[in-house]
DNA sequence: CTAACTAAACTGACCAGTCAGTTCAAATAG
DNA sequence: CTATTTGAACTGACTGGTCAGTTTAGTTAG
């Protein structure tokens, strides 16, 4: 479950950036499984074979490293989303592809997927703000890929693209989260196929 | 936000009842904003203008309260769901309406569906079973429906029932989370439409 | 040499759960 | 009709423990 560089953030003494590294895959791990005031700072410092100081050495507080985690973590989903490239010139096909990859992410990082969820539409939240930056980032690239569907095919304007978005986005973290929690059994391309409906009941008959 | 009787208690003390119900309501909203972890039964006790003893008088423990109050939510939600009755013969309208019933439901309680989504995927969690228990009641229903729905039309085959059902099922508490959170203006019947757009997706053309 | 890290002790706030005691409405007795 | 008893419902101070965050003096690695 290792989380490789997405945000390239300045070069930095190779060690703080490997510290960093091992304290966002631990707390990562702890936070998705028993939230974020589930888990103690040196619960995190502990699984990351690091000392309780370097966690506040590297984080000014606990809170700001579920910030830099879900930073970190939105990072990673956005590059793997962004990576489709739409070849075929087909935007269903590029949809498809990305809802894959999204599939992919919540099997790759279950425990960001419950963190996202667990906090996400908490009002107020520690991470509010930072929430609100990240989710509209991520719904400007899914707002994009159904803007190429709507200019290829004829589409169902009544339902508002808002809406559409904020239902794929969900479905996809819902969908990830169910499988890998109750049905295991479930494969990829079922996931994908149960979320691209709403796509293609979106598209005119 | 008041929560009626929905599975009538046998007829104990009339005083119990009432305060069982301020608690219920009470810790709803703190545990909804702030997650279990993050409210106190101090708090929930003040909230409800009752002593924390009296907390653990009607409760076991904080644990068990949420576990009750799970039950006694989803209590509300399945009478909603069950009360659309199938009048105008189209399974597919009986689906809209109960998607309606589901959104309604999540305006009404939305601390009720924040708990969920922050709960309901932790593993382990000592809520597992209770929530195993609802989550299969509440997929039951849903998956009536669909399938009224393919006894009456013609339907993808190729996507599986149970994804299907999951993806509608999470897209209720997603788009009606976010409705409430980021996107109040938008409008119950956009919400409905958009989660709708799975259904007709999944009939054939 | 110095930034990064360690180890361990410490502070102050907070919190789940307990328990000895109080209230009061209704039942029973005189 | 009044006095007494009962017990379910409730109270809130208290206990034992936890945890975020701080501090400090020393160690390591680049």
């Amino acid at each position: 479950m290792s989380m490789q560089e997405a945000g390239e953030k300045k070069l930095r003494p190779a060690r703080t950036n490997a510290t960093k590294q091992k304290l966002f895959e631990a707390s990562m791990e702890l936070i998705g499984e028993r939230g974020a005031a589930g888990v103690t700072v040196d619960e995190i410092a502990a699984a990351a074979g690091v000392s309780k100081g370097t966690v506040y050495y590297n984080f000014g507080s606990k809170s700001d490293l579920i910030a830099q985690l879900l930073r970190h973590g939105v990072d990673i989903l956005l590059a793997r989303l962004l990576s489709v490239k739409d070849s075929s010139g087909d935007p269903l096909a590029a949809m498809d592809a990305m809802i894959g990859q999204a599939m992919d992410f919540m099997a790759e990082y279950p425990s960001f997927a419950r963190l996202w969820v667990s906090e996400n539409w908490r009002t107020p939240s520690e991470w509010q703000d930072t929430f609100a930056e990240l989710r509209s980032r991520l719904l400007e690239v899914i707002g994009a890929a159904i803007e190429g569907v709507a200019g290829q095919y004829d589409v169902d304007e009544s339902i508002s693209r808002g809406s559409l978005e904020t239902a794929i986005f969900g479905a996809c973290f819902v969908v990830g989260l169910d499988r890998q929690t109750y049905n295991p059994e479930r494969t990829r391309e079922q996931s994908v196929a149960a979320i691209m409906a709403i796509m293609r009941g979106y598209v005119r008959k």
